[in-house]
DNA sequence: ATTAAAATGACCGACCATCAGTCATTGAAA
DNA sequence: TTTCAATGACTGATGGTCGGTCATTTTAAT
């Protein structure tokens, strides 16, 4: 036998040694040459722990987003009313780490333009799992009288939502009115939901 | 002087002429020379019609989308509810030409990841027409009392809640829940903003 | 216990195939 | 003869591969 290297952790260690320039190149602009330069290794050992220049997005997007989920979770803890924790997830698209945000934006691009079953996945976990967050938000906010029942059947639809204007924003080079846009829109819903006195 | 081409329309014929091998083969998948010969010119002559690959699906894109929209303003005039009118918007996402959607999809994709003013704009075209053609909607179901005054400030997020389900069921590889996620959604929605009798 | 050989896996970068985009040339109309 | 459209051979860049090297561990012979 040999040196037995945990593939799995050198695998995170490069996706972050890189990370930086991910977010002031852009993946376009990165040569595999350039990253493997970059992470300290050889342009053949990137190919041993990496699938291809995507792959290692998805890596630095994976761990990234993990770190924000917890951190999310403990912020949302604290905001008082239903509707501050709704805004308070909704921060990720306008508030949050820019860096991640810049991040999160490729991989959506690429999750699109070349699919691939590990990052189908990866979203629908996502997805899942930020649905069930507002689930969970919306029924605490029933049980606490400051919200209708019926409202809980938005939950689905909410993430969709940021993610459509967050992506519009992109899209259309307009990050100036992203917060706004959020905020209204979950203004509007609550003076829906909201029970009246 | 010698031949004069309309530049406009060749743009036009050629970015129709391989329009399905876009559709078939995904932009990934193919090179400029394969395109050249579907289209029959030479390489050299896409250049002088197209920056790129990526501009080519723009070009189908604005193509297909401007009668897309066409076609669905009738059909929307023709739907008696505002909940049905809603509902046919949204079936672009789901029901309608899918060889539209499938370049769409990488429209996005494009647009995210390699950004560009025009196609920044044609985005926010899109989103502003959208969001008019919502507002207008919306006014029209509350002139008629069939829903309150306060959900027209719902018509900005609306385009983007169904832009938000579509790419994520693209990215998620489920299509197949895309059109009871939306339905489910406006029906819940047109709950909260219905008028009571 | 010491040492040498064998085995294994990590690591590397030269090499190759591919392909986007250019440009010098040709062709055709006026 | 002029002018513009069309072309496809060519080139530079780059993604990904593969054969080989090196370091470490295991084995086993002395």
């Amino acid at each position: 036998m040999a040196i037995i290297v945990d593939k799995i952790q050198k695998r995170r260690d490069i996706a972050l040694t890189c990370k930086d320039i991910f977010v002031h190149r852009g993946i376009k602009n990165l040569t595999i040459s350039e990253i493997a330069k970059e992470a300290g290794v050889g342009k053949g050992t990137l190919y041993d722990y990496f699938k291809n220049k995507e792959d290692i997005v998805f890596e630095i997007v994976n761990i990234l987003l993990a770190e924000h989920d917890a951190l999310k979770e403990k912020k949302m803890a604290q905001a008082s009313s239903t509707k501050e924790k709704v805004k308070c997830f909704f921060e990720f698209f306008y508030n949050d780490e820019v860096e991640l945000r810049g991040l999160y934006k490729e991989f959506v691009a690429i999750s699109l333009s070349e699919p691939n079953s590990e990052m189908s996945e990866f979203h629908a976990k996502c997805y899942a799992s930020y649905s069930a967050w507002f689930k969970t938000i919306l029924q605490e906010g029933v049980k606490e009288g400051e919200i209708i029942e019926q409202s809980i059947a938005l939950s689905n639809g909410l993430f969709a939502l940021g993610k459509g204007m967050f992506l519009s924003s992109c899209a259309t080079n307009s990050n100036d009115k992203l917060q706004d846009e959020i905020e209204s829109y979950i203004d509007t819903l609550f003076d829906l939901i909201e029970v009246k006195k």
